[in-house]
DNA sequence: GCCGTTTTCGGCCCGACTGTTTTCAGTCG
């Protein structure tokens, strides 16, 4: 079954689009509500048609349900297609771009008579649009340049990208201006979303030095255009590689730091439900504090956890701040103490050599005992299918065992673990047999072949073998570039239950796969999870901070981490396995 | 369109900056 939540999803972001355009901005606030919370939700919805839960999720109103059965039913939703025939094709996705509000498309609409894209880019060039009471030259260039940008400002960057702007530009600001107090990357970034849109960036400063500051900032060699600039808050496009980002700087004083951190960290769904409790409890929230609504006192706002805690939460962690549970957990003091970076004691799925990785195993244990400090690291080269990689045979792999055993000689002990990551085949049985598998101290298992068919049914059938440790890479999907294939993660979930089998967080900046969603659902189900880089280079190994961050937007805690355990632990896990399903024990 | 241990009607987060204005609407995050 193919998950139609997304498709969903966009029908309601167009809907809610269309009703700003129309004026409706409450309704159109509503869909966008819905389009979201589709978006999240972990099942397809159509499986709480069938529970009915539909109606219990909050913010799906009778109206929205009922549109939702319309379009399982029959593909589409009247409504929808009503409201297409009012607003010109184009103007739906022009609503999201800079410089285009609804009620300035509403007016070159109606006075001008445009529809098109063309035509309207034909009339802010010829003056008609400059002529227009309200306009102005300025603001047609805006418009123009909003145009421009339009390919760009959709595109989204990789948070690893976006983590190494961001700390590069924190250590410029920090090095080169005393001023600066205290500074701080908020937003997506600070939240560990897997893509970012724009940079923003907080900063502590007296209020005599910000002027200093802003110029400092918008003169920085990268930038390659001004788009606001004032005494709090200016905003930037700047250029890393030839790829156009927008940056935003704002300055705070001090005492209202946590109260600042705490509004630009977002999201905006979570500072929204934040801001209705407050209200409820006659307080007001905004990026300077938390104030009492009757007397306009000024009752926290120094640090983030005052903020929280004024309102009678607890303070939540950024990764959990999308509006998925947490503002209830935190009111009842229930959030969950999430894994950490230093709780991780190994890699699990690493290539060398041997089949399409760049260092020797030798080169690569030396580095992480003296980097990372691991307790253990597992080798886990690519199986004969995958000719590309120089996939290892059952000779190869053999011979392969024999050198970890030597080099763990030399080292004094054992530090290097032997795996594989084995080929699913496409029947679902595995590219190594079982009487190699056995001799392994780790198996991942993971499908690089038929990305467009079912693979539920593969995956299954891999995980019913007594010697597959955990499924690699479980959707497949490559962000931005590549879609999940079809499978049932609620099936792959609970075989994961029953087998053993654990799943993987795979730490690749463009994969993180599981998904946040799919962690979460996970960790409900009570399944083990494993962090691992996949890393093809030594480099690679720091991509464990993005895993262990896709782990904590999942609500994972250290307890639902395999590789948290030492070593004695996990080979209790893969023999637990290997008894229930009657496989070969490990002894050694 | 959604929501409600103050409300089933009347709200729906809030402030900075810009561009166009002689005091403010529109946009943005």
């Amino acid at each position: 079954m193919y998950n139609i939540n997304k498709d969903l999803a966009n029908i309601f972001k167009k809907m809610a689009a269309i009703y700003e355009f129309l004026g409706d901005r409450y309704r159109a606030m509503a869909y966008q509500r819905a389009a979201h919370i589709i978006e999240d939700l972990p099942d397809d919805v159509r499986n709480y048609i069938l529970s009915g839960k539909l109606y219990e999720i909050k913010g799906i109103g009778p109206s929205i349900a009922s549109k939702i059965e319309e379009y399982v039913r029959t593909g589409k939703i009247q409504k929808y297609e009503e409201l297409k025939k009012q607003v010109p094709e184009d103007f739906i996705d022009l609503i999201d771009l800079p410089g285009f509000g609804p009620k300035t498309l509403r007016r070159i609409y109606e006075e001008l008579g445009i529809k098109t894209k063309e035509e309207l880019v034909k009339a802010l060039k010829d003056g008609r649009i400059e002529q227009l009471p309200g306009f102005g030259p300025k603001k047609v260039e805006n418009m123009l340049k909003g145009l421009q940008m339009y390919e760009l400002s959709k595109r989204r960057i990789l948070l690893w990208e976006a983590l190494q702007i961001s700390r590069y530009l924190v250590d410029k600001l920090k090095s080169s201006l005393k001023e600066i107090k205290e500074i701080e990357v908020v937003g997506s970034v600070r939240r560990r979303k897997e893509t970012i849109g724009d940079l923003d960036i907080l900063v502590i400063a007296e209020d005599e030095d910000r002027m200093k500051i802003m110029d400092y900032f918008t003169s920085l060699p990268e930038v390659d255009e001004i788009l606001v600039k004032g005494p709090k808050k200016s905003s930037v496009i700047m250029k890393f590689e030839g790829k156009e980002r927008q940056v935003d700087l704002r300055i705070f004083k001090k005492e209202e730091w946590g109260a600042a951190l705490q509004y630009f960290t977002g999201s905006k769904q979570h500072n929204v439900h934040l801001r209705e409790i407050a209200k409820e409890k006659g307080l007001k929230i905004n990026e300077y504090g938390v104030y009492k609504v009757d007397t306009n006192e000024k009752i926290a706002g120094e640090t983030e956890e005052s903020v929280y805690n004024a309102v009678g939460m607890d303070w939540i962690p950024p990764e959990l701040r999308e509006d998925r549970g947490e503002i209830e957990a935190a009111l009842e003091h229930k959030l969950p103490k999430l894994v950490e970076l230093k709780d991780i004691k190994g890699d699990m799925h690493v290539h060398s050599t041997w089949s399409d990785g760049v260092n020797s195993i030798k080169d690569i244990a030396e580095f992480i005992q003296k980097k990372y400090k691991y307790e253990y690291v597992v080798i886990t080269d690519h199986s004969k299918s995958q000719r590309v990689a120089h996939g290892l045979d059952e000779e190869r792999i053999l011979k392969e065992i024999e050198e970890v055993k030597m080099l763990n000689k030399m080292m004094g002990w054992d530090f290097i673990k032997i795996g594989t990551e084995v080929d699913i085949l496409l029947d679902g049985s595995l590219d190594f047999p079982d009487e190699i598998l056995a001799k392994l101290d780790w198996v991942v298992a993971s499908v690089h072949s038929h990305f467009n068919r079912d693979n539920t049914d593969r995956i299954l059938k891999a995980m019913e073998n007594p010697y597959v440790n955990v499924i690699g890479h479980p959707t497949g999907r490559l962000i931005g570039i590549r879609d999940p294939y079809p499978v049932d993660m609620d099936a792959v979930i609970k075989k994961a239950k029953e087998t053993g089998t654990a799943l993987e967080i795979n730490a690749q900046p463009r994969r993180l796969d599981l998904n946040d969603i799919w962690i979460r659902k996970a960790v409900e189900e009570g399944v083990t999870l494993v962090i691992s880089t996949d890393s093809h280079n030594l480099g690679n190994f720091a991509y464990m901070e993005l895993g262990v961050s896709q782990a904590r937007r999942g609500w994972a805690e250290k307890k639902d981490i395999l590789n948290t355990r030492s070593w004695k632990d996990i080979k209790q896990f893969v023999n637990k396995k290997r008894k229930k399903l009657g496989g070969v024990v490990q002894t050694h």
